[in-house]
RNA sequence: GCCCUCGUAGCUCAACUGGAUAGAGCAUCGGACUUCUAAUCCGGUGGUUACAGGUUCAAGUCCUGUCGAGGGUACCA
């Protein structure tokens, strides 16, 4: 018994009651007072509008007919139309047992059938170092694949280098520059070029390297790919340092070379979605509901993004991707509408496209804001982050908020690994547990398994704040599975954290390990299944659950 | 100008996608370790959910407008 099943046989009494309404929505959610029960069914109301009757009267009619298993939930109330659940004691310990025996199976659930999915996040340029708001971007995506793939879903996580076009160019040319420097030639370094210090380093490592002869601009592309390789191993060991790892890189050259670019361009000039104009190459998006043609080839003869971008998710179609998880900064959102178009009159089902946008992260320093250009080099870098705050709490702060929240980011909050960094209350749990087992074992009160423990000696959590912990417990697996289907993994550290604020409390007030045997082992069951929770669902979030602090 | 995303306690943010009396943390004030970890706990202070209308049994949440912030509106990515 769970939820889902809860759901199914309130939707049979709904349907048997009033056929007519067979459809209705049902919401199931945890009431804002206790007294008012473990979930409460708004349904009535809604019924109320389509058999036009008092929403009071049907709320009693159908928790009357809701005729629940009593091994697992007290009889049904009502409340101003409200219909109102209780967890009956059984089910609590029943669940309490799940959760010590397994707690992967206690919150499984299968959402993805193995559908082949793809989350592309980060794929920040190489032409500099990953800043703090790609911070942001890693761990969201990062979590999201985890979240996904631990749903069913068959997940690889990709991250797109684009290793060729003006921005590498401008690298290029910016390292050579440096490098000219360093062997003592005069040079005029133009303000929209690279202007950060690593520039002057990556010169360094090419002259020993290669030698100081080759400051000729003819040697450009050997500066180009020196660079943006350093660039992105660069790249891979800041995303390392967190905990970031990717199944697989896809360079862009790949998309000119293979001819995939030069394929679409044919399909779309044979559909008629492109023509050209002022010597550029155009997309008729206004054509398919958006409000301006684009750019695909400019003047110059080079490809887009935009173009670069269409042929890239044409491709993911290719490779077979069932469904296709984009994370992108508040700045694409003007670009991903125009891809969506254009793939989807391609002839590809763009419905399997989720983009998930989330807004910037606003940089501050004890209050002050800062401004932020990799252009001017004026940055924090996320390598820099990491090393004053810990890859841990960094990656809790970034997954903590909402993506679709702008984030306030306080380097002074962050580095004085204050109680406003959340992530050392849990842990702080997980740890206090783990002392707590091992004070136990010394004790030689043991920690029984699901199978050994009496209902006998559960009857000893008989307390209101007993009940509340295992209920809390109970709504984890509710909490993965939403975080899932939104796609809003904030939901799990905020969840980690009102489980925590209820353990805390618990501690002080009842003593685990007493003179009283039974009890003590009761309770040892208890905190032993809190830990566990904690641990998985840090253990989601990539983040470690300490034995000791 | 137009298009996105937002606006919730002094600050940082939640609020189960329309549900019951809008909740936490920080800050601030005052308390608690001879007992399993004080990175903890207990208590006080703090709100016209930017503003004005509308939709309905019910609005922080939906629709319209105004104000404010960020992003986009490039032949940058």
């Amino acid at each position: 018994m769970n939820w889902t099943n809860l759901q199914d046989t309130i939707q049979g009494v709904i349907s048997r009651l009033y056929p007519e309404a067979r459809d209705v929505e049902l919401v199931m959610e945890k009431p804002p007072q206790p007294e008012f029960g473990d979930i409460a069914i708004p349904v009535a109301f809604s019924l109320a509008r389509i058999v036009k009757r008092n929403p009071i009267e049907i709320a009693r009619e159908i928790a009357d007919n809701l005729t629940l298993n009593a091994r697992f939930f007290d009889p049904a109330e009502t409340r101003g139309g409200f219909i109102n659940l209780t967890y009956s004691r059984s089910f609590l310990m029943a669940c309490l047992r799940d959760i010590n025996r397994d707690i992967e199976s206690f919150r499984s659930f299968n959402l993805g059938n193995g559908v082949k999915t793809q989350v592309e996040f980060v794929s920040a340029n190489p032409t500099g170092p990953l800043t703090v708001g790609h911070g942001r971007q890693a761990v969201l995506g990062e979590t999201l694949a985890n979240l996904l793939s631990l749903a069913g879903y068959k997940v690889t996580r990709e991250y797109y280098f684009n290793n060729t076009g003006r921005q590498i160019r401008f690298l290029g040319d910016s390292v050579r520059l440096r490098y000219k420097e360093l062997n003592g030639e005069p040079v005029d370094f133009p303000d929209d070029y690279y202007q950060g210090e690593y520039i002057v380093d990556l010169a360094q490592k090419f002259r020993d390297q290669f030698g100081s002869d080759l400051s000729d601009k003819k040697h450009l592309p050997l500066f180009e790919k020196f660079a943006a390789e350093q660039m992105m191993n660069q790249i891979k060991n800041t995303l390392e340092q967190i905990g970031i790892k990717y199944d697989s890189y896809f360079n862009e050259n790949q998309l000119i070379d293979s001819g995939k670019l030069k394929e679409v361009l044919e399909q779309l000039e044979a559909k008629d979605l492109s023509y050209l104009k002022d010597g550029a190459l155009w997309a008729r998006t206004s054509q398919l509901g958006l409000d301006q043609d684009r750019v695909l080839i400019k003047s110059t003869g080079e490809p887009t993004y935009r173009l670069l971008d269409i042929v890239y998710h044409k491709d993911k179609f290719d490779r077979g991707f069932q469904l296709i998880v984009d994370v992108f900064g508040a700045d694409h959102q003007s670009t991903y509408p125009d891809v969506l178009a254009v793939v989807g009159a391609l002839g590809y089902d763009v419905s399997r496209i989720k983009v998930v946008i989330h807004q910037f992260v606003t940089l501050t320093r004890g209050g002050e804001t800062i401004k932020m250009s990799t252009r001017k080099a004026n940055f924090v870098t996320l390598d820099e982050l990491v090393e004053e705050v810990g890859p841990e709490a960094t990656r809790f702060f970034f997954i903590l908020r909402s993506a679709n929240s702008h984030l306030n980011f306080d380097l002074e909050v962050a580095k004085s690994q204050s109680d406003e960094n959340p992530v050392f209350y849990v842990q702080y749990g997980c740890a206090r547990i783990s002392s707590i087992i091992r004070f136990a074992q010394n004790k030689d009160v043991p920690l029984l398994n699901p199978e050994e423990i009496e209902e006998r000696i559960l009857n000893y959590l008989d307390s209101p704040e007993e009940h509340n912990l295992i209920k809390m417990l109970i709504e984890y697996p509710q909490v993965i599975r939403k975080a899932a289907i939104e796609f809003n993994p904030h939901l799990i550290p905020q969840y980690l954290i009102d489980l925590s604020k209820l353990f805390h409390p618990f501690y002080h007030d009842y003593r685990v390990v007493s003179g009283d045997l039974e009890q003590s082992m009761a309770r040892l069951f208890l905190v032993n299944a809190v830990r566990e929770v904690l641990r998985d669902g840090l253990n989601i979030l990539g983040i470690s659950a300490p034995e000791k602090m």
